[in-house]
DNA sequence: GGCGATTAGTTAAGGAATTTTACTTAACAA
DNA sequence: TTGTTAAGTAAAATTCCTTAACTAATCGCC
C-alpha cells in the first residue's frame, strides 16, 4: 500500500484446485445438505431445490445411500403424478459423545448425526485431581455408550466442554483455575487414546453459545454472545453460526475485563476519589459478589446468591437492592461488549443468569443510560443442559463433516 | 438440542451447486489469484502450485489474457531447459478511486489494480454542510483520475472512508457527531450518480485497520485491532483479512465503553466513594482529555495536545504526567478490548496514537497489572495515511472481483 | 375398472471441461 | 553440434453434467 503497491503475500497457500472428481463430490454434498435441512424430501424435489438435473440428483443419492449417509424412508402420496420415494439423512452414520466436566458435575451424553439424544448420565465431579476426573469422565462415557447400545468404534468424535483456554499446540487446559490438575499437559492425547475417538476441547462458555445458537436462544442469530454468570464469568461469542476464539482462544474471557480505570484516570474530571481496587471484574459480578453486596446492605446469616434472589423475589428489601446492583454490574458488562463487538444479543446463563425475572429489566434500564448501543438481552433457554447440548451439537457438525469426507475419500 | 434433536434450518439457503461451467470459472479465478500472488510466474509453474495440468492452465491463461486480466512480462532464463514465458497480473484492466473524508482534509487517491497509487491530492475539509462536503469530495475525484490520465469510466469502484457508520439499509450514516449535516440520506446514491461508480462507504476507523492489514503493522496478522486516537475514539477489527463489523456495523465503536461502574457497583469492597461521572470513554481518552489532565496538573496556557506530548518528550514534569495518566487509560482500554476480542496485536494510530514513543512503554507496563490477556501493542506504520490506503485496499480487493466477475459473465 | 393427466424417476445421447499421453519447441551445456 | 532438460501444445480419453425422451406410478374422473 505504499507507493510500490500492495505487496503480493510471499507464501500464499495453493488454493485448492477443482478438478474433476471434486465436482462430483461437491455436488453430493450439497444435495447432502439439502436433504439434512428439508427431509423427508424426494429427487425431484431435490432437483428443483438445487438446480441440478433429476439424473445428476438420482446418481449421487444412489452413491450417498450406498454410503450409508441417506435412506429412503417412505411415499410421498395424495398429490398428482407418481409417488415420490422420500430420503432422509441416516443418523446411524456415526454417533457422537458430549461431555461437560464442570466444577461440581459431569455430563456425558451420546447422540446420533441428528443430535437426538440416545443415552446420559450426570455424575457427581467429587474428583479433585486430573487423573481422577479424566477416569471418571471416559469411564462413564463408555457407560453411556454401552447404554445406547452401541460399539464403541460407532462413535466418530467427542466433544469436550470445560473451563479454561484449551492451547492446541502445548495440548494442555491454560487459566483453568477451579479445576485442580486440569492444566496438565497431553489431556488430549490421554482422551483420544482412552475412548477410541478424536477428541476436541472447547471452553464451556463457549460450548454453551453454540448449544444456545443450535437449538436454545440464538437459533439463527447472526451474531450473539453467551454470558455465563455463576461462579465464574465468562462468554462465548458466535458469529454467522461459528465460535469465534480469539487469536489465542482466550476470546469472551470477560472476567479479566479491567474493573475501572486507575484513581488517576479521573484526572481532569474535577474529582480525585480514589478507586479501592482494581482488578478483575469477575469478583465483582459473580456469584460471590452477589452475597457480599447482599451483607454490605444488611443481610445476614448463612448467605446464598440463591437464597438472595429467593429473597429478592419476595420483595424483600436488602436483597432486592443487592439484585438491583447486579443488574447493573451485567449492565456494565453487556454495555462493554458492545461497544467492541456490537451483537445483536446477548443470551444471559449461568447460574445468576438464570435469575432472568429478576435481572433482565433492570438490567435493560441501566443499559438505556449506559450507551446507545443495546442489544437485546435474553435469558438463556437450555439452562445447565447448554454446555453439553453445545458439545454434541458441536461434535455433530464436526462428525457430520467427517462421514461425509470418509465417504468421498472411500469411493477414490 | 432438545432430546427431538437439532431441528433442520427451514429455509437453509440452497448452496449454489456446480455445473462444469462453474468449474472452469473457478480454475480461472484459482490461477488469476496464484499468479497475483507469485507473479512473475510461468504456466508450467502455476500448474505445478495448482495441481492442474498443464493443457489446462494453458487455456484457462488465454482466456485471462484475452480478457486483459493478466499479461506476458518475459522469459525466465538462467535455467536448464526451454525458457518459460512468465506471466504477471494486469494492473490497468481497472482502476479504484479511495476517498478519506476527515475532520480538516479530504484525501483521495487513484489507484490500479496492483494498489500502486497514480496520483493523489489532499484539500482541507472546510465544507460545513454535507452538500459542500460531497462536492468537493466528486470534485477533488474527479480531478485526481484526470491526473492520472484515466477516462472516469475506467474506475470500477470507489470506497469512502468517512467517521460514523454507515447504515445501508437505510443509506444514511449514522453516529457521525463531528461532520455536521453527513447523516443525511441517500448520500451513496448520489455520490454513485455524481462519479459513475459503484461506491463503499465504511467507518474509517475500519478502513485505517485494513490499511495497516494490506501495508502496514497488521501485515498478515490473522486478528488484530486498530485502534485510533486522537479527537474521537474508533477501532477497526480485522479477522483473517476481513473486517469484523457487528451485528450493525458498529463494532469497535469503543468510544461508548462505559467509563466505570456506578458508584454503587462497589458495594460489598469495602468502600462507596462516589465515581463523579458515568459517561463515555471517549471523553476520558480522546485529545481534549489529554489537556484537560494537564491543566488539572498545573500547566497553564493555550494548550494543545501536541504540546504537552512535545513537553512530556523534554521530560518536563506535569505534562510527561498527563502523559503517564493518558498511555494508563489506554492500556485500560487495550485490556478491555482484549477480554472481548483476545486480539493477536493492537495497532495504535490516530493523532493521540502517533506518540507511540511516550505511550507504548507506560502502557505495557499498566496492562501487565491490569489482566494477563496482554496483546503486543505496536505504532500505526500508515499515520495519517491509513485510511486512504484503506479505502485503496478495500476497492482494490472489490475491484479485483468484480473485474473477474465481469470477465467471466462476458464469456457466457 | 379404464383412461387421461400429472408428476417421479430412468435411459440414452450430447457436450463441456479436465486429464493423460505423446509430441514439439527452446534454452543451456559439454 | 549434440544431448539434456524443461515449457508448452495437440489429440485422444475420461468424467460427469444436461437435455430430451421415455417409462412408471398415482390420482381423478368417466
Amino acid at each position: 500500500m505504499t507507493p510500490g503497491g500492495i505487496p503480493p503475500e510471499p507464501d500464499a497457500p495453493a488454493v485448492a484446485h477443482w478438478n474433476r472428481g471434486v465436482l462430483r463430490s461437491h455436488n453430493e454434498r450439497v444435495l447432502l445438505d439439502r436433504v439434512r435441512a428439508a427431509a423427508p424430501i424426494s429427487r425431484a424435489q431435490l432437483a428443483r431445490d438445487t438446480g441440478l438435473s433429476k439424473p445428476t440428483v438420482s446418481t449421487a443419492l444412489e452413491a450417498l445411500e450406498r454410503a450409508g449417509l441417506v435412506r429412503p424412508v417412505g411415499l410421498e402420496t395424495g398429490a398428482r403424478g407418481r409417488a415420490a420415494l422420500l430420503y432422509e439423512p441416516d443418523p446411524t452414520a456415526g454417533y457422537v459423545v458430549g461431555v461437560d466436566v464442570g466444577r461440581s458435575w459431569i455430563r456425558v451424553a451420546v447422540a446420533d448425526l441428528d443430535g437426538r439424544l440416545l443415552a446420559r448420565q450426570d455424575r457427581h465431579n467429587r474428583a479433585r485431581t486430573s487423573a481422577t476426573m479424566l477416569a471418571t469422565a471416559t469411564d462413564l462415557a463408555r457407560t453411556v455408550v454401552a447404554d445406547a447400545g452401541l460399539e464403541p468404534t460407532a462413535v466418530v468424535h467427542t466433544v469436550i466442554g470445560c473451563p479454561g483456554v484449551y492451547d492446541r499446540a502445548a495440548d494442555r487446559i491454560r487459566y483453568a483455575v477451579n479445576l485442580p490438575g486440569w492444566g496438565r499437559p497431553g489431556l488430549r492425547g490421554r482422551m483420544e487414546a482412552a475412548l477410541g475417538t478424536t477428541v476436541e476441547i472447547v471452553n464451556d462458555a463457549n460450548l454453551a453459545a453454540l448449544g444456545e445458537y443450535h437449538g436454545g436462544a440464538g437459533v439463527g442469530c447472526p451474531l450473539f454472545v453467551y454470558v455465563t454468570v455463576g461462579t465464574g464469568l465468562g462468554m462465548g461469542i458466535v458469529a454467522d453460526g461459528r465460535l469465534f476464539p480469539g487469536a489465542g482462544g482466550a476470546a469472551g474471557e470477560i472476567g479479566f475485563l479491567p474493573l475501572s480505570p486507575r484513581p488517576s484516570d479521573r484526572v481532569g474530571h474535577g474529582a480525585s476519589a480514589p478507586v479501592p481496587r482494581r482488578g478483575m471484574l469477575e469478583d465483582a459480578v459473580s456469584a460471590d459478589a452477589v452475597v457480599r453486596g447482599a451483607r454490605a446492605l444488611g443481610m445476614t446469616g448463612p448467605l446464598t446468591a440463591k437464597a438472595v434472589f429467593d429473597a429478592a423475589r419476595r420483595a424483600e428489601e436488602p436483597a432486592a437492592s443487592a439484585v438491583r446492583h447486579e443488574a447493573q454490574r451485567l449492565a456494565h458488562v453487556v454495555a462493554s461488549v458492545a461497544a467492541v463487538l456490537d451483537p445483536e444479543l446477548v443470551v444471559l446463563g449461568g447460574g445468576i443468569g438464570a435469575n432472568a425475572d429478576l435481572l433482565l429489566g433492570p438490567m435493560t434500564a441501566e443499559l438505556h443510560e449506559l450507551t446507545p448501543l443495546r442489544p437485546r438481552v435474553a435469558a438463556s433457554v437450555l439452562g445447565e443442559e447448554a454446555v453439553l447440548l453445545g458439545a454434541v451439537a458441536t461434535a455433530v457438525a464436526t462428525a457430520r463433516d467427517r462421514v461425509f469426507t470418509h465417504h468421498t475419500m472411500g469411493q477414490g
